[in-house]
RNA sequence: GCCGGUGUAGCUCAGUGGUAGAGCACACGACUCAUAAUCGUGCUGUCCGGAGUUCGACUCUCCGCACCGGCACCA
């Protein structure tokens, strides 16, 4: 027996969980049980993370103390993770004591390893703006790009962590370690990051004020990453050394959507190298899911309505579906009629009827599971057949392939029902053909528990309901053949997946398009827009930046300097003397050593149109 | 602009240096134990385009096109 040790991120609890947090959660999910069916000793961790500048600015605006919004929130997630059917063993929350005492000690240990330094962070600063400027954002008079004014040279001090001299190690584990990070196309990516060189990194933020404290310098706050990446050892009890954390640690997989491969992936390994601790073994990254061909995005109202499909088709199907149709590690497609087929195909027509008409011939025939007599070279076939398949979904769950693990597991259902067709059980009901029956029917019953182990990582109600209506009082997790005892009593129900017919289904579009919600503002946000119409008066494209445009405004009573990211969809010349809404108020902003005063407007999806009034107006007017 | 990936049947994808495969969908047939389920048979493909290497390429190399991703960058 060995161990297994799974995460997931503990998610950043700004807002409500979507599908791509269920994805990585339920992957996780199934490693874990199947690390379990196996016999490994499994520990399973999930969690929020909820410190950060962000939650803090969100938890204001709900009127509430950050410590309050994070407790209304967690219990959202951890809902979630019920209803999916997560059987994770620990939630982590980054407000709680016991990781904030790891994050102490994990501190503590990275200031003395000789890393970490106070860097008298000094530059222009502009004190209008409370922020400094690099040195490539401004020209040589050293003057404030926004204000105007003269910069100060002022020292500020920072905590930094030394990134840098990771870089050769890192290196030498990611050749050591060719798995280190899977898929191969993410380890390639982070090697080209690597090889181009890393940079010391700041651990801490002084303006920041929700959040921990650095143990050895309680005046700064440990920026979020830092607080948040070592949760994975702070949940099993670093602070204590516990008998968990020596268990466990190092974690045998970090699973994760690809955005934050890298933090997981450089910066993680290099702490605790720095730390002197041991390092996670596999570093595992997905796609993102789309709707239909198109990005998620809360905005535009496209979104997977997760709680809908789950209560037309059960959580079992979502998670099916999720696991089946996606491969591992590419962006998948989420769409709905496809969830609609795989339930009727896969489980209702392939799965489930094969349990009701075996369970029907044995209530009709015997009195509960037949014996099996000797058996004949198709049987056998059946018998080998069921022990390739578990030899295949080993391989395929070492890679994480999970769409092809469960193919496997299908075809042999497929191969069940042939046999009952090829052998035409139904037929053998007579007093000197009986025996046949038996033994034909048990080994269908003992395939069917068979494959519920199987499955069971990946959709574990059904696992149990089949076992269940086998008549199997206790969950044998066991893939073994023979081990389905006779005599006992079968219990035929319900179906376990009724087939669900189209109408239904577009009576639930129809209400979920109904109920596209979309978050409300109020007036006032509303009113604090300053928009103005305006008039281009010239516009040049802006060296090395292919998005980007300087243009010139003409509002009336003065004129402005706007940096728009619209290169790709407008020639410079066709946009002078062009009719623009412009955001007045917006935040001066310095890109690509441009100056930008403002926002232009435009419709931006796939391709970008400018929104103009439409017959004249005069500059300057206000838009509301 | 730099780096990487992908492009195979209507759909989702697998695949090998020797004249193409699976599942779904579709058509026909068989069967009737079963949830209009199951089983069998069949169907469509310039395997992105072009050039090259080779006796022979969908499979290798190069060029191009399209799409996707990473970085630079989207006020």
């Amino acid at each position: 027996m060995s161990t297994f040790y799974v995460t997931t991120p503990i998610y950043y609890a700004n807002g409500e969980p979507h599908a791509g947090h269920a994805y990585t959660t339920i992957a996780a999910d199934v490693l874990a049980r199947y690390h379990r069916i196996k016999g490994n000793e499994v520990s399973f961790l999930t969690g929020v993370d909820e410190h950060g500048a962000n939650i803090d600015k969100t938890a204001e605006t709900e009127g509430l103390t950050p410590q309050a919004f994070c407790d209304k929130l967690a219990p959202i997630f951890t809902k979630l993770w019920e209803r999916l059917n997560i059987s994770n063993d620990i939630f982590l929350r980054t407000t709680s004591e016991l990781h904030k005492r790891g994050i102490r000690k994990f501190l503590t240990a990275l200031y003395e390893s000789g890393d970490v330094y106070k860097a008298p962070y000094e530059g222009h600063y502009c004190r209008p703006c409370e922020r400094f400027f690099p040195e490539k954002e401004l020209t040589d008079e050293k003057i404030c790009p926004i204000h105007k004014l003269p910069l100060e040279w002022v020292k500020e001090e920072n905590y930094f962590f030394r990134l840098s001299k990771y870089q050769d190690r890192l290196l030498q584990h990611y050749s050591d370690n060719p798995d280190f990070v899977y898929p191969e196309s993410r380890r390639n990516e982070l090697l080209n990051v690597l090889e181009s060189g890393l940079e010391d990194t700041s651990i801490s933020r002084s303006s920041v004020s929700w959040g921990i404290p650095l143990p050895f310098d309680p005046e700064h706050i440990a920026y979020v990453w830092i607080d948040a990446l070592p949760n994975y050892i702070t949940a099993l009890g670093y602070d204590a050394d516990s008998e968990k954390y020596r268990t466990f640690w190092p974690a045998n997989v970090h699973m994760m959507a690809k955005e934050i491969t890298r933090f997981h992936a450089l910066l993680w390994p290099a702490m605790l190298m720095a730390a002197n601790l041991p390092l996670p073994k596999q570093i595992v990254a997905h796609g993102w899911l789309t709707k239909d061909g198109e990005a998620l995005s809360k905005t535009r109202g496209i979104f997977i309505d997760m709680d809908g499909d789950i209560e037309t088709y059960g959580v079992d199907a979502f998670r099916y579906y999720l696991m089946r149709e996606f491969s591992f590690g590419n962006d998948g497609d989420y769409r709905p009629t496809r969830l609609h087929q795989r339930y009727n195909a896969d489980l209702a027509n392939d799965l489930g009827n094969l349990l009701n008409r075996v369970l029907g011939l044995v209530n009709k025939n015997f009195d509960g599971i037949p014996a099996p007599s000797t058996p004949d070279d198709i049987d056998t076939e059946i018998v080998e057949m069921a022990q390739t398949t578990s030899e295949k979904l080993d391989e395929h769950m070492a890679t994480f392939a999970f769409d092809s693990a469960l193919e496997t597991i299908w075809e042999f259902v497929r191969r069940v029902n042939r046999y009952v067709q090829q052998t035409e059980v139904w037929t053998l009901a007579k007093p000197e053909t009986i025996p046949r029956m038996g033994t034909i029917l048990y080994n269908c019953l003992e395939a069917l528990r068979y494959i519920s182990v199987l499955i069971s990582p990946y959709v574990p109600e059904t696992a149990e309901k089949i076992q269940k209506q086998i008549g199997l009082s206790e969950f044998d997790t066991v893939a073994e053949w023979g081990r389905l005892p006779v005599d006992i009593e079968v219990s035929r129900g319900e179906p376990i997946f009724p087939r669900i017919d189209l109408k239904k289904e577009t009576a639930k579009q129809e209400k979920k398009t109904k109920e596209q919600k979309s978050s409300l503002i109020s007036f006032a946000d509303f009113q604090k827009m300053d928009l103005r119409v305006g008039s281009v008066t010239s516009a040049e494209p802006i060296e090395g930046a292919d998005r980007l445009l300087k243009l010139q405004v003409d509002l009336g009573t003065e004129k402005r300097q706007v940096v728009a990211g619209i290169a790709e969809h407008y020639k410079p010349d066709i946009l002078i003397g062009k009719k623009v809404i412009v955001v007045v108020n917006l935040e001066p902003a310095t890109i690509r050593n441009v100056e930008s005063h403002g926002m232009i407007l435009a419709a931006s999806d796939e391709s970008v149109v400018l929104v103009s009034p439409e017959t004249e107006v005069p500059l300057g007017t206000q838009v509301r």
